[in-house]
DNA sequence: CAGCGCCGATTACATATGTAGACATAGATT
DNA sequence: AATCTATGTCTACATATGTAATCGGCGCTG
């Protein structure tokens, strides 16, 4: 069945860090962390903890502490999320997302031209 | 500031019900939920009292029973959600998500002319 | 009029989440 | 060795969420 790990928004910033570079001490955890959010250590620990509970991240000692690092990728992460977005808002279709998009937050050029060069890009299938 | 009434899943269940036919009594709602969901009639009404409190929807007495109908609407819930979602996920960049979906085999032939149709409309500017 | 049934309102209760302090313990310091 | 200190662990606690039972009152029914 569907062990679908869930990940919370708080957590999802830790996994972030971790994402971006790992294995990570708790310490650097933290130190990258505070350039966005004000948490106290104790917190960031505990959203470690849970994410290890989670099976989200592994932690290997290393002496007093632990390296931390990622088991669910940010591919797996994001492909979850984005298809859950497109199910529960978009009947599964991605056009009308663009086509949300398209009406609301503009799309900058630079995304115009993007989207044509993956359009070409999978013509040739 | 932003007072971003937070929906939960469960929460965004009945909205939409409420989103695809409006007023209703909560006896409708209740109906329209059961094709999908196995809830008891009083989870259905927790979650219509809660979202009354976020002032998601609002509730016109008729006789013993209220109308509901809902005050956030989908196009701002979906803007709402999509943003979120971009924003976290795709550095708010849409090309990358389409990219992402594109990869995922997640595009079909219809998405495919969709979008093409999609750009070939915004190239009128 | 006494009861029954239909509704909304109130209460319940476990788990999740955000956020963090207190505690214990292995090293470092004097 | 007695402390101080850094780190992880345990405990805490309010709010959110999923899910639902129960209570209380109004109108129908016999």
């Amino acid at each position: 069945m569907k062990t679908t790990i869930r990940i919370s928004e708080s957590e999802a910033k830790v996994m972030e860090v971790l994402w971006e570079e790992h294995p990570l001490a708790a310490e650097q955890i933290v130190e990258k962390l505070a350039v966005n959010e004000s948490w106290a250590v104790s917190t960031v620990k505990t959203l470690l903890n849970r994410l290890l509970k989670k099976g989200a991240i592994s932690a290997e000692p290393d002496g007093r502490r632990y390296h931390y690092r990622p088991l669910l990728s940010r591919r797996a992460y994001v492909a979850r999320e984005s298809s859950s977005l497109l199910d529960r808002l978009f009947d599964g279709k991605v056009a009308p997302l663009v086509s949300h998009f398209a009406e609301h937050r503009k799309l900058g050029k630079r995304d115009l031209a993007e989207l044509r060069r993956l359009l070409e890009e999978m013509d040739h299938d």
